[in-house]
DNA sequence: TTGTAGGCGTTATCAG
DNA sequence: CTGATAACGCCTACAA
């Protein structure tokens, strides 16, 4: 690779005339600027980023740290491709950092690896941001934590999510309502727990409101676990007539449901708080809120960008929830009834 | 940010001194060696990655290039993760880049953002590949492509995959079959004509050994485009008795079938050749050739990392087919049933 | 055992 | 209008 020196030379001035014939920073005589430009050429010349960033003291990329392996494929990658857009709009490049310890991402930014990041998955203590909080470093989260003071987040109404999720069914008539929750939340280890109070706050509220007797079933927020959480809820709670599934538990209650010759939504309604893709294309289609991934990475990209900009920003945003009927919900059957 | 120099004046000793008290790579006297450890404790000194990559003419990062959006979401997850995995245990950096254009890869490259890339959803001519070729940057493909000469690429067998599945149904008594292809490969527009061509070749080989008669309908391979293609399909040509499906369009084509009533597999067999997180999860679970995104990807990974790392290396790795059984196949039925 | 000096490639400042 | 110089932070001969 040929250096601004190499160019230089083969054009017979100084690096700094390359330079700003490259960069219109100064005036330049039309012959001069010729040359360099032919020089530029015929060397293949490009000016090495490594060298401009360490002048820079930035990286010009920002990094998405994620714990363990996400969650949610679908949901990581709806947050990946909306963030790597707008990161790539600002002229940032996106790094993925999956199982890193607390010090790695400290080291990712005092190192300038990434300008900023963000943090997805948190959890109530949340050991990367008291790492990161107190630091100089941008950062911003997607989700909730305990002390939330000075920080930047960016999170969505899950209160109000499972609010409507039990208030849909509660007016279609539903009183017997099976709950699939958050594992390990409902015990306060620590994981989690934010969007456990919330989603707690949002279910009691239907609750009261409606008179609800719920029965709730901890899961691992994935497909295989929903479908035992499933089983077991039918086992225990034979009488429900409609079932809430945080996550993507809904595709494994379907399941559930369908290898027990229950008919969705005759014998029993399901509701979800998943993602739009996910739900939009499961038989029957799931009646859910949508988690609203795709403006959050934006949100959080944009709040980042701004904050490894140099401005001061120490918003906490909170996207609302919106219920979306599709096909899983209906009365319960008071009597038998055929479609 | 403290630096060597800061660390060295707090110290009272020199630069070097510094460096190498951290990096043992000559002997030091403990006491200074003491000294220095505190001053690097008290100024919270860690060196610059910028600076050290500037030097070594390396970033330790690779790059993941995907053209537009990713064709589909659980796919590219895996991938992804896989990759960051291998990266990461190589202690690399990834970074993702979606939406670029053939120079600005180039210029990833050459201004040293990453060090190599792995290029997926590769096409028979791709312009990604083109300019890359011929320069010394290290890159994988994942994928095939038009001239293969001197590529270090790493695919799967589609030829024997789409062989099986037709065999698989053939053997199950199957002779009128649907036929879900990748849309505009048929006419070699030039969009992934390499892969249609190796599953052209596994069609026809089943179908000559079996005396197949088979019914294709072109399908973009997303849920969506499986969901109509299967409707024109079974319009078209409602004696077949199973469908071959690729890529995600299996989850559209059950949705298909299902609300016409035609049950799987009793009425109607459905194959894929797809990952196995979708295909484990389907109602009926679907039998299909699962892909080894997991395996292409650490594959390609390591391949990339020893390119990175100055080995010269051309492997072209072809992954084996492998069909699973699960739920969505069976004999057709030879006599009417009611419908 | 320790210190000095030079270079990686770019760019800003200061002379000319 | 253009050229020389220094500095970013680190590493490593080489010298002491």
């Amino acid at each position: 690779m040929p250096t601004i020196k190499d160019v230089a030379a083969h054009a017979g001035v100084s690096p700094s005339t390359v330079h700003y014939a490259l960069n219109g920073k100064r005036s330049i005589s039309p012959e001069v600027r010729q040359r360099v430009l032919a020089s530029v050429q015929a060397l293949d010349y490009s000016a090495s980023a490594v060298a401009q960033r360490m002048r820079e003291h930035r990286s010009y990329s920002l990094g998405l740290v994620a714990p363990e392996l996400p969650a949610s494929d679908a949901a990581m990658m709806e947050m990946l491709t909306a963030t790597a857009a707008t990161a790539s709009a600002a002229d940032h490049t996106l790094g993925i950092f999956l199982n890193q310890t607390p010090d790695q991402v400290l080291n990712l930014l005092r190192g300038q690896y990434v300008d900023g990041v963000i943090l997805i998955e948190t959890t109530h203590h949340d050991p990367r941001i008291e790492v990161l909080r107190g630091t100089p470093h941008p950062f911003v989260l997607i989700g909730q934590t305990g002390d939330m003071t000075g920080l930047t987040t960016v999170d969505f109404d899950f209160e109000e999510a499972f609010y409507l999720a039990f208030d849909h069914l509660a007016r279609l008539g539903h009183r017997d309502i099976g709950f699939i929750v958050p594992h390990g939340a409902e015990e306060g280890s620590g994981e989690r727990k934010e969007n456990w109070y919330a989603t707690q706050r949002g279910f009691r509220r239907a609750q009261q409101e409606h008179g609800l007797r719920a029965v709730l079933e901890p899961a691992v927020l994935d497909i295989e676990d929903g479908h035992r959480a499933a089983l077991r809820l039918t086992a225990r709670a034979p009488h429900i007539t409609a079932i809430v599934a945080s996550g993507h538990t809904h595709v494994g209650v379907l399941r559930a449901l369908y290898s027990q010759g229950r008919r969705v939504p005759d014998d029993c309604s399901v509701i979800g708080v998943t993602t739009a893709q996910i739900a939009g294309w499961t038989i029957p289609r799931l009646t859910s809120v949508d988690l609203p991934l795709r403006q959050m990475s934006v949100t959080a990209s944009e709040l980042l960008l701004r904050k490894v900009g140099g401005e001061d920003v120490t918003e906490q945003v909170l996207l609302p929830a919106v219920l979306v009927e599709r096909e899983s919900t209906a009365p319960p059957a008071r009597r038998p009834h055929e479609d």
